[in-house]
DNA sequence: TGTACATCAGTGAACGCGCGTTCACTGATGTAC
DNA sequence: TGTACATCAGTGAACGCGCGTTCACTGATGTAC
């Protein structure tokens, strides 16, 4: 199939290609033939635009966390709206929505560190999809793009509407939330027959949004 | 190397030697080959004992994730000794280093299913380690060995202490903890430098203790 | 105690396969006249 | 408009490699006499 695509680059369509099928099946034993089938481009054709297999992954998965994450809008309403549980109930199953998406993506590729390594260079600080293990964005003005930091964001403008306690550590809630939603999406990855779809359990997300705004210590009187 | 090993049958060495192998650099790409090296055996020898390398790695997942959740005694003090808070920040911490190696050891089959399907069955509802899935064990009366489970016993009885609330929701409370480890483990695992040792940052548990105890809601008065 | 033999746990060379990668080649396109 | 040629994006057969797995073989051990 000789220069019959549309105007985009065979470059481009190769990491869209690559994304989709990430997307699809996850990363875990993704090879460049099978991304060559699905491009309908013969096989040897990604080394005239990238250096290597790994360079080729880290750029979809780049393609495919900005996709997840561009579909992701409102995962939260404007501060103010409805109730706090209600939104971080929202936030929670939709959370998980993501990261159903993402995290298959990334663990599939712990047998090619190279990969991984690549798209960490790529990304750099700007960790645009969950748990930035460099807290490169402070606690105090969050501006990253991933789960946690949208949720401080939130967090912290209700804090200042005074439906948080103003004196609550709303950046440790925001890694406590960010977290449950990693326990319920890891697991679910490993074990769940293939091709299952996922979906959380009914309620989780209220219930989770309860804990977090009442907490556990005995009320007074 | 003719049966001058000691009286232990090659097949519980070999599923040790895998299960060390595991722990020690995780489960992506290890190969058949790696573990009669290491065992100094023939490349052959496993399948006099095993059906395939998926059964091998099975028998070996189970065999690591005994022994991590062996050694990790102690995750939680008696209920009613020292405070809550106090208690669950060292229920995070020692879950970190819990999970730090039991996650690795599952995250780098995804590309082997037929192995986690096996461990699976192996373990049946009894899922040992952690976030189970199919919750077999009822919120009532938790038995099981997870995380969840060992985390839930404890919150119930300090609640039949009145050191937690009585209308608390305590199994939602486990699994947002148990979600919190999960969520501070996974980023590190997928993008830790390659030997990197990983280790909390400093005083996560007592904060995370500590919003779960307070909750985040505007407190009266 | 010494010899002949059967057993069978363990060996390791060899198999086919799919992988990532290379590179001499093809043929549609754009240009020159 | 028609012909000759240069370009170069894309091709796909072929490479070496490591993988999981097989199976004819080896040789230490236990037994019989």
């Amino acid at each position: 199939m000789l220069r019959d695509r549309d105007d985009a680059s065979l470059r481009e369509y190769l990491i869209a290609t690559a994304a989709r099928l990430i997307d699809e099946r996850g990363s875990a034993g993704l090879s460049v033939r099978d991304i060559a089938r699905e491009a309908k481009v013969a096989d040897g054709a990604l080394y005239n635009y990238f250096e290597d297999k790994d360079d080729l992954l880290a750029q979809a998965l780049m393609a495919h966390v900005a996709t997840v994450m561009g579909q992701a809008t409102d995962l939260l309403p404007p501060p103010g709206t409805a109730t706090v549980a209600q939104n971080l109930a929202q936030f929670v199953e939709r959370g998980i929505a993501v990261l159903v998406r993402v995290i298959p993506a990334f663990a599939g590729l712990l047998s090619q560190p190279g990969a991984l390594r690549r798209f960490h260079d790529l990304v750099g600080g700007d960790a645009a999809f969950e748990g930035a293990p460099d807290a490169a964005s402070s606690a105090d003005e969050p501006d990253g793009r991933g789960l946690p930091d949208i949720l401080l964001r939130y967090l912290l403008a209700e804090q200042r509407l005074g439906r948080i306690d103003p004196g609550a550590d709303v950046a440790t809630a925001s890694t406590l939330l960010v977290g449950a939603i990693h326990g319920q999406v890891l697991p679910r990855v490993l074990f769940a027959a293939p091709g299952t779809l996922f979906s959380a359990p009914p309620g989780l997300g209220a219930r989770l949004a309860q804990v977090v705004l009442d907490g556990l210590a005995p009320k007074a009187g």
